[in-house]
RNA sequence: GCCGCGUUCGUCUAGGGGUUUAGGACGCCGGCCUUUCACGCCGGUAACACGGGUUCAAAUCCCGUACGCGGCACCA
């Protein structure tokens, strides 16, 4: 009853503003497919609930700022198909939404703290930081306990704070935080999370370069640009409770929290850069794209890769995705990446495709397998044929390539096991009664086949397989009669014969 | 080291006191279909981390341990 009463307050209390959510990544460097699901959870809540879905860029890193990252996030975003409301380039009633440009901005909201004691400047410089965090045995903490011994507005005369700062000497600005509470929140995925105070360190806001820290402006700007929602990765968790302090000293309402489990390798440990090559798993979006994911695949298999929707469906589109998408059904575990589930949803999506669709899809791959001037209606009778036997879209050029060229080779095996003695004859005796033929199709090459068979006393399979083989090179692929209708009489006869001399 | 979060089949997960001989999906194995291969269908394999407690009853609640992950920057 009283869990009842206190959902039903939760719910009014969420649904008192409109849904707004922002996906903030950092352009040093490209998206990755953690970045994605992020933003995929953020773009279906606002879906869901008919809200807005912000872009905003969070570049106040200067150092490891890179050039070309901003224009891979949007590129893969868009490849994607998670398309912002607001953000660069499309705009917004609450920009700018490059922190960059929000810059002076945030100098009145420290000025707020400073004025209200809720924060201080410190004029410690980064070395003699590091060799405080070198002489600590336990580590060194900046906070209630050390910011005594240090060089800031709170242990120098303010004649000596105001003359340093006159004469430009470098400073930043930390946020001041007492040591006495304890800080909780609650997670909309973990529950209620608390961390003692004495353990959050007097985090820099404003750094020496004027720039704004995260902690800082993801606060100023999720408020000023009325976020209702956070929804980030884990390893924001541990940073959280200064963002619920900087929301009370500046007397505003904090967003919902929601923190998304980390995606993990496959092996279990983290999923870093280094090890997921090395397990050839792809880390940068673009590169799904290269490696030709559908992109409602992946996006499909990472929603499932921490949520789930509560029924035994497992194939969505986008559409149907944010539908059914809600925060209360991610999980708080890590998870692990597994290729072979996401290739299984790739098939899904490929096979959920329209033939005219399919097609399209497999000819965007055309160029890359060089065989950019491939006829379209052909294509579309190859990819009728090849639709529910192939993972990914390109593999209509590479699995049956014997559909554009004659086959170079004939598969060791395959001939040892299916090109017997009698395979010259039977097929010299098959390719002449093609010829003869008044129309070509495929009931009448199955139908001329298994006359010859009956005329020579054998079993179909006895020709069937060596001209599979004379055909394709190899010993799998469609059913050979369709096979045939496709690749044409003239083709087909002329392809025997070779594999005739060839195979002798 | 300290702080936090987590732990159900190999993997993604359902279930959150009795409805459970713990369900589904991927993978794997077998079968059916098919003179190929795949698709599809049918079946099988396989899990509540460990130890205490609470309770008539624990995968489910509590405590501890182990393990994993995250964080401890003038990076996000």
């Amino acid at each position: 009853m009283l869990i009842m009463l206190l959902t039903v307050l939760a719910a009014s209390h969420m649904c008192s503003r409109p849904v707004r959510v922002r996906f903030a990544p950092s352009p040093t460097g490209y998206l990755h497919i953690g970045g994605l699901r992020t933003a995929l959870y953020n773009y279906l809540l606002a879906r869901k609930h008919a809200g807005t879905f912000v872009l905003r860029i969070e570049d106040t890193d200067r150092e490891r700022y890179v050039e070309d990252a901003e224009t891979d996030i949007t590129a893969a975003l868009e490849w994607a198909g998670l398309s912002y409301d607001e953000g660069p380039t499309v705009g917004g009633d609450v920009g700018p939404y490059y922190q960059s440009a929000r810059k002076e901005l945030y100098q009145q909201y420290v000025q707020q703290l400073l004025d209200s004691g809720h924060a201080y400047y410190a004029f410690d410089t980064p070395e003699t930081l590091d060799a405080r965090r070198e002489e600590a045995e336990h580590g060194f903490s900046y906070n209630a306990a050390t910011r005594g011994e240090m060089e800031n507005s709170l242990t120098l005369p303010d004649e000596e704070v105001t003359r340093r700062i006159a004469h430009g000497d470098p400073y930043v600005v930390r946020m001041k935080v007492a040591p006495e509470s304890s800080i909780r929140f609650e997670d909309t995925v973990r529950g209620t999370v608390s961390f003692a105070s004495e353990k959050v360190d007097d985090q820099v806001l404003l750094k020496s370069d004027g720039m704004p820290t995260y902690h800082l402006a993801n606060v100023v700007d999720d408020h000023l640009m009325a976020i209702t929602h956070v929804i980030r990765g884990e390893e924001w968790l541990p940073s959280t409770p200064k963002h619920i302090l900087l929301y009370r000293y500046f007397g505003w309402e904090p967003p919902a929290f929601a923190h998304l489990p980390l995606i993990l390798s496959p092996e279990g440990g983290k999923l870093s850069k280094r090890d997921a090559e090395a397990l050839g798993i792809p880390v940068s979006v673009s590169d799904y794209a290269e490696a030709g994911y559908e992109p409602e695949a992946l996006l499909n298999f990472l929603a499932l890769l921490g949520w789930n929707p509560g029924t035994e469906e497992e194939v969505f589109s986008l559409e149907e995705l944010a539908e059914a998408f809600s925060l209360d059904r991610v999980g708080s575990s890590g998870v692990q990446f597994d290729m072979d589930k996401l290739r299984w949803f790739n098939e899904q999506h490929l096979r959920a495709l329209d033939l005219g669709t399919f097609t399209a899809r497999v000819a965007a791959h055309a160029d890359a397998h060089g065989l950019d001037d491939v006829d379209k209606d052909y294509l579309q009778q190859v990819c009728a044929l090849m639709h529910e036997r192939v993972s990914f879209a390109h593999e209509v050029f590479t699995e049956s390539r014997y559909f554009f060229e004659a086959p170079t080779s004939y598969d060791q095996k395959g001939v040892k096991k299916r090109w017997k003695d009698d395979a010259p004859a039977l097929l010299s005796a098959y390719a002449e009664a093609l010829e003869a033929l008044d129309t070509f199709t495929e009931a009448t090459a199955e139908q001329t086949l298994r006359d010859i068979a009956d005329a020579h006393g054998c079993g179909a399979g006895r020709i069937i397989h060596p001209t599979r083989l004379a055909l394709s090179g190899v010993t799998f692929g469609p059913s050979l009669f369709a096979m045939m209708e496709v690749l044409g009489r003239a083709t087909c006869v002329e392809r025997m014969r070779t594999a005739i001399e060839e195979l002798g």
